[in-house]
DNA sequence: TTCATTTACGCAAACGTTTGCGTTTTCAGA
DNA sequence: TCTGAAAACGCAAACGTTTGCGTAAATGAA
């Protein structure tokens, strides 16, 4: 390994010059000759700082830890996470930080070690952590340590970035409405077990709300945010509710199942039935016929957070930042169909 | 920051004692009572080693790096690559490493600073790298610093794990050929694109020659592994040859694309035309029909390639690891129709 | 009592940087 | 020629650990 004493060895200067001149603290004055010395034997050398002698003495790492917690097992595979944890990779490459990326577990209610001593060892300078689902012991743990920290999808901490979801779900139920349905079908998921879902739940309400649509008199069925539920829930809507001419589903995933169920029933999408997802996962936009949806900006996710924690960690107090969703329309969405007074199909 | 100095002093012990004590090198001898009064202070006082100082003694950080080149702008996105990361991780978690994610870029040929900045500032004690794309300047890179390094995919790297893509490609071949299918159609990508998808072709190719098959009057189209050209080599496939009752996708994606052609101009899946992919993504097995395919065990590549990682450390000199894929049979595939001497149907 | 040996622990160097402060050199002004 | 100040650079401490070696106390043998 080639330490700066050799550096400095080579210029024929100290140690102290060596330094100083190749971390360019350039208040202090070295004459030309000096410098071109130091930064030429730097080069011929191949020098590079030893990052855990800088870190020792200057108390950081340049490295950022991102958080996402395992839940159920799974950790950051969700496609979502990717997308902003590709955005994270990004920002701290361009900027010279690195990224660590952790998902910690919780073994019978307490976090496991590992990422314990990440934190308390000094790791990282900052924190990105995903908070769509609270896990109160690992936010827990991430605050006793005093580590700069940006929490994802929280509604309460101090630095923050979140979606706003009841924007999303106006806009998609407004896009229903305008194109002239009535006989609207949720494919939501019961209250309480994700905020993001109440809130998309609660957007769409205000739109009814306004025309005098009474929200919990639309036929509404609960998945779980898979595929099948979506399927099986929209077997339920149509069979208990033929007059649907729109159905909306709390994510992408429950509106693909949908389709591409209420295809094997031979409806046609969107002629007979517009159907709407939420989430614009890339699939959304490959199916057939494309998904009308709410996009969330996730890529920006991963830039604007770094440049918050960036903040944070300068000392500063950033406000949180709410993200406006936006709705891209596709293919499975169209205008009411000529009312037919039976109500149903087939 | 409590270090291990408020230790020892908390303990009236030296600080070396202390050390030697907490990092329990016990080849040294310690009265009863003096190990209990420093465990004792270093819990009440909540000691934790601080790595920046440990590693610049011991030169090792415990830092694993996982790297994903970033190819035509994507990341680690594929989700192949998700599967094997949260696998790394996970390991290194239970074996007290960290996980630092870099997806290096090139510009203009060259390797991003940020990441020689990395190996060369001592960050990882080790590196797996995603090597299923040869990208060698990276390579080149990484060799450079003589850093601790497993391939994966790779074909020449001494410590690799490769998937047998022969063998996969024999097992989808001989799976339609056991089901009576004599008129098979390829959709391919073109030769040297990806050394995997050339062996899978190869694969292919030796069942068909055990049979007389000609492998290559088979009708082939490439396309390049998206679902849309998947789908415009389907429609060239049976247009072109209508006698088809097969058709071998060189990946799940372009699979995909062609039962939804297909599927759009009326043919049935899998009564007239049976249709397998290769990978087994998730969504291979939610789709309607679901895909027969090829599982490469993504999920245990990240242990596999950790624990050989460590062996390198370790200073070992481990044997070059062969995936075995596995068969899935789904519901893409069925027995051949019988033969229509026409061939042709609509 | 003396000497050798074991047990139990402390001293201080070392890892590779950064940085406060002190020292030497240079040079202009008188 | 002398003075003072600015310019250019070096000394050494400090960051928090680990670890080779040395030393004091206790023990046992003679």
């Amino acid at each position: 390994m080639v330490t700066i004493k050799d550096v400095a060895k080579r210029a024929s200067v100290s140690v102290s010059t060596a330094s100083r001149i190749l971390s360019r603290a350039t208040t202090e004055k070295f004459s030309e000759s000096t410098q071109v010395r130091v930064y030429r034997a730097s080069l011929e050398l191949g020098y590079r700082a030893n990052f855990a002698a800088q870190s020792l003495v200057s108390g950081e790492t340049r490295i950022i830890a991102s958080v996402f917690p395992r839940i159920y097992g799974t950790p950051f595979t969700a496609l979502a996470s990717v997308q902003i944890l590709s955005g994270i990779e990004a920002f701290c490459s361009a900027n010279g930080y690195h990224m660590l990326l952790s998902s910690p577990r919780l073994i019978d209610g307490k976090v496991d070690s590992s990422f314990v001593n990440m934190l308390a060892g000094g790791y990282p300078d900052g924190i990105i952590i995903d908070s769509h689902f609270q896990i109160d012991p690992i936010m827990e743990v991430v605050q006793q340590f005093g580590i700069p920290t940006v929490a994802l999808g929280s509604l309460s901490h101090p630095y923050r970035l979140q979606s706003d979801n009841f924007l999303g779900g106006e806009l998609v139920m407004r896009h229903i409405v305008d194109l002239g349905h009535k006989h609207i079908g949720i494919i939501g998921v019961p209250d309480g077990v994700s905020p993001a879902a109440d809130q998309r739940l609660m957007g769409m309400r205000i739109v009814t709300d306004e025309l005098g649509l009474e929200f919990d008199s639309l036929p509404r069925v609960n998945g779980n945010f898979s595929s099948d539920s979506g399927a099986s829930a929209a077997t339920e809507l149509i069979t208990t509710h033929p007059e649907l001419t729109a159905i909306l589903a709390i994510n992408d995933r429950m509106a693909m199942g949908a389709i591409l169920q209420l295809q094997a029933m031979n409806y046609l999408i969107p002629e007979q039935l517009s159907i709407t997802g939420y989430d614009d996962l890339s699939r959304a936009g490959e199916f057939n016929p494309s998904i009308t949806t709410i996009n969330q900006q996730l890529a920006s996710w991963g830039e604007l957070s770094m440049q918050m924690l960036l903040d944070v960690i300068a000392g500063q107090q950033p406000e949180p930042l709410v993200i406006q969703p936006r709705l891209i329309i596709r293919k499975s969405t169209a205008p009411c169909p000529i009312h037919d007074i039976s109500g149903a199909n087939r």
